[in-house]
DNA sequence: TTGAAAGCGGTACCAG
DNA sequence: CTGGTACCGCTTTCAA
């Protein structure tokens, strides 16, 4: 039996005929026999993998957009190679790099940390690459885009309503230059409403958050509100407000950012904004295999975080 | 100039001309090139990457295996291919397919609802395999084992000596077959103390927790502690019980059992049988890289649960 | 309907 | 030290 025939049955080329292909079966049975994913790719030259990089897999936002990358991917015969950034852009590089080997069908870099020249590099080898959260949209690149402003304003507004005046952001991004779009819109939002204000830098999730509240309330004046940039640090926010004796809301208000699943069922559950990781799951998908006709109608595509009102905020002491 | 030459300076070959070299990596940034991962494998047979499917990656504990292998492997220049059986030994079937097509220089199986068929077949292929938490042990696959036993008599034991009798068990699995040994061993041990006993099947997660809990409670006798599975779901419970007005741990007591970092964040924070993840995952990568001779020594390895004890459990009422 | 042979993009051996 | 060349395992013409 030659190979030839063999490759037809694996593909369900539709010119073999009976007997055979249950010969070939019968073989590929026996003998415990799986093609070779790779040669496969190199000889027919398409790929059927999507890369997705994203800033830290730990973040449950990430995480729900991973999954639903991954199940669309799967019902739609792709498979999906995943890269952890580890907020780092050194590492969001290492990562494209070991993409870029791959001969992706497509690349979706969920990260804040991207460098210019990364997106240069990924332009000109033409692989269809999409980005969240970018800074500056480039060439034939799409990125989704979130309206964080009218997002932001909605829940500052909510909090000046509740009368908080004194506000504090808890980010754990480094130097100015590193803020993402939605930690600058945050700052700028918080600026604008002339509300007195103090931002802390620490690093990311739980224990990040935890320190970061630690940190607002050993030094200076005291915040009655705390507006943290993810749930994720949120969360350790309020563990630590709690081992401080400080009791949430009627002592501080706490608010998050993503509305990950999570924020539901924590203890008190926490005031959000949601973005809809699922959406975004699905617009990777859809970007990155789309045919180049229907590219138009993704790119205009916004996302709109809508706020979610629960147990962690209220109204401001005194 | 020669593709061989290529190759040599691309795989840092020691016998080529500082001057070629240069003039190689000057072509190779000028025409944006990376080398085919496919075709260097097809051509060099050797795979420098781990295969990993878990039952879910939702599922914190799972993630946090996840994350380790995955550091480690990119830190020894390995690559990990991760897919989602979404506990459904179907997907965990159709994962393990591609894994097949991909050459790996090992697959970690870390599920419960592993086929023994499947298992066979791997063996049969002699790819380098571990399994966690797997029923039967088979040829020559690793099996990672824990101590369930030990660990469980000691919660259970901690329990009883608060003064609870009515215990119930929060799980997600269907079949009485279809139990993981962790969840045998927890029944067992339930059952061997003689305590009235409950057990609530549902599906996995927060969502699962939550439903397991209210099933509970709104059907024949109430239990004064509830032992669930895993801290994922055990989250879920505890809010659902603070929805129907029950204190923890003053009218119930919650356990869990993973020892996920988020059981010390939520609050109640949660007494569970803390299994280390981070030492899961790094068995696994060493087990799977590890020169056939020192495999003696991994085999032998056992993970002992260690009882953390924090606010969510406490004496039974009356 | 099937088989033979030419690549796909590399690596590795053997000459030069 | 460098170039030529035979593969790696599969897909895809092109003939038979």
């Amino acid at each position: 039996m030659s190979t030839a025939t063999v490759s037809r049955v694996i593909n369900d080329r539709q010119v073999v005929s009976t007997t055979t292909r249950t010969r070939v079966l019968k073989a590929i049975k026996a003998l415990n026999y799986y093609p070779d994913a790779h040669a496969r790719l190199l000889s027919a030259g398409v790929c059927r993998t999507l890369g997705l990089v994203v800033s830290n897999m730990e973040n449950p936002f990430f995480l729900d957009i991973c999954r639903v990358l991954e199940r669309e991917a799967q019902s739609h015969g792709y498979e999906v190679l995943l890269a952890n950034a580890e907020y780092d852009s050194q590492g969001l590089n290492s990562s494209a790099q070991m993409m870029l080997g791959h001969r992706l069908a497509g690349l979706a870099l969920v990260a804040s940390e991207i460098e210019q020249a990364l997106l240069e590099q990924l332009d000109e080898r033409k692989i269809r690459t999409v980005v969240c959260d970018a800074r500056v949209p480039i060439g034939s690149i799409l990125s989704l885009k979130t309206n964080y402003k009218t997002g932001i304003h909605r829940l500052v507004e909510y909090l000046r309503s509740l009368g908080h005046r004194k506000m504090a952001f808890v980010g754990h991004r480094a130097g100015p230059g590193q803020l993402s779009e939605r930690e600058n819109t945050v700052v700028m939002v918080l600026n604008s409403f002339d509300v007195q204000f103090t931002a802390v830098a620490e690093s990311e999730g739980y224990v990040g958050g935890r320190r970061a509240a630690r940190q607002l309330f050993s030094t200076g004046p005291k915040p009655s509100a705390i507006l943290c940039i993810n749930d994720f640090m949120a969360i350790g926010a309020l563990r630590e407000l709690r081992d401080m004796g400080l009791s949430v809301p009627r002592d501080v208000s706490v608010a998050g950012f993503d509305g990950i699943s999570l924020s539901e069922f924590i203890y008190p559950s926490l005031t959000t904004l949601h973005i809809p990781g699922e959406r975004i799951g699905r617009w990777i998908f859809d970007s990155l295999t789309a045919p180049e006709t229907k590219l138009q109608r993704l790119q205009g595509f916004v996302l709109e975080p809508v706020l979610v009102v629960r147990e962690s905020t209220g109204l401001a002491p005194r």
